[in-house]
DNA sequence: TGCTTAATGTTATAAAGTGTCATAAAATGT
DNA sequence: ACATTTTATGACACTTTATAACATTAAGCA
């Protein structure tokens, strides 16, 4: 079987799933989002202490504008130095995990053993703790609410 | 038998059914609505704890304009995790069947065994929890009647 | 070098998801 | 009303996925 993927891009990545983090510091990526990271895939820390996980293509896109910041304005300095540190390029094992160093583990208070949530998010994946989630879900939910209601939504 | 289907568009889905979940968490599609859905559907989260499901056509529309919104505005990466992490994509197995996703099935009060309504609300198809549905439909029904009178119905 | 720790790989078991089928109930046409 | 067809349900078998435990390899350091 030949499988070109990676082309859909766009709106690929959809749901939340509740995992849990092993002793060594591995994630099991879930059934569906496997295929299209297969290729390869760059975990960033993203915002709201939660990290990232996007597809070799679309981390090459990031990059890419992160590169294109100005060098001589200070912020840009500082974005790039988050951004490009905090990165890691790894990939699937034959298990459907992925490692997360502990550094990127730090930043998104992730413990050895403890439950996490992994999110589609669109073009991107979000893993959180579970708790953070937890938080994060209902101020996500009311912002969505909101904006139903200003758009004519019940 | 060629179909070229979803061009309908507009008002497609009408009627209550009564139906219940499987003990896997599935539940059976009403006939009438298994056209317009052949070609795939996405389960998303609804108002009042209801879940809708939504044609893949207009899951797109929808789910395209929640990605243009600027990825650095906090408001806007609330409103696509609350959207994108609420979503599945699915399609009806042979039964007529289709997995509820365990976050889904919480989030609308939803047990295994237990009955389920499922209603046409015009572009979208709306599951409930049967306990659910029943306190809502009063409401509706009130809110009918109140505008009959607005409006000088009977 | 040998020891320690992190990283990677493998496996067994349990849980979840998927597919199929038989029967019962409902809908349809005559 | 009856026969025929379609649909809903629950049961079961089978596949895939998740978890935890253990084994192996690689890397850093005394």
């Amino acid at each position: 079987m030949l499988v070109v993927q990676g082309t859909k891009g766009g709106i690929v990545f959809l749901g939340e799933y509740k995992h849990t983090m092993d002793s060594k510091g591995r994630i099991v990526i879930p059934s569906k989002f496997r295929d299209e990271l297969k290729q390869g895939c760059v975990v960033t820390k993203g915002q709201d202490n939660c990290l990232q996980i996007l597809t070799r293509k679309s981390w090459k896109n990031e990059a890419e504008s992160m590169a294109a910041l100005s060098k001589t304005n200070k912020t840009s300095r500082q974005i790039m130095r988050s951004v490009f540190s905090g990165a890691v390029d790894t990939s699937i094992d034959s298990a459907g995990k992925i490692l997360i160093p502990e550094t990127l583990r730090e930043y998104a208070y992730m413990r050895l053993g403890e439950a996490i949530s992994i999110t589609g998010s669109g073009s991107v994946i979000e893993i959180w703790s579970t708790k953070q989630w937890k938080k994060i879900q209902i101020e996500a939910d009311k912002a969505f609410a909101n904006l139903n209601e200003l758009t004519g939504g019940s």
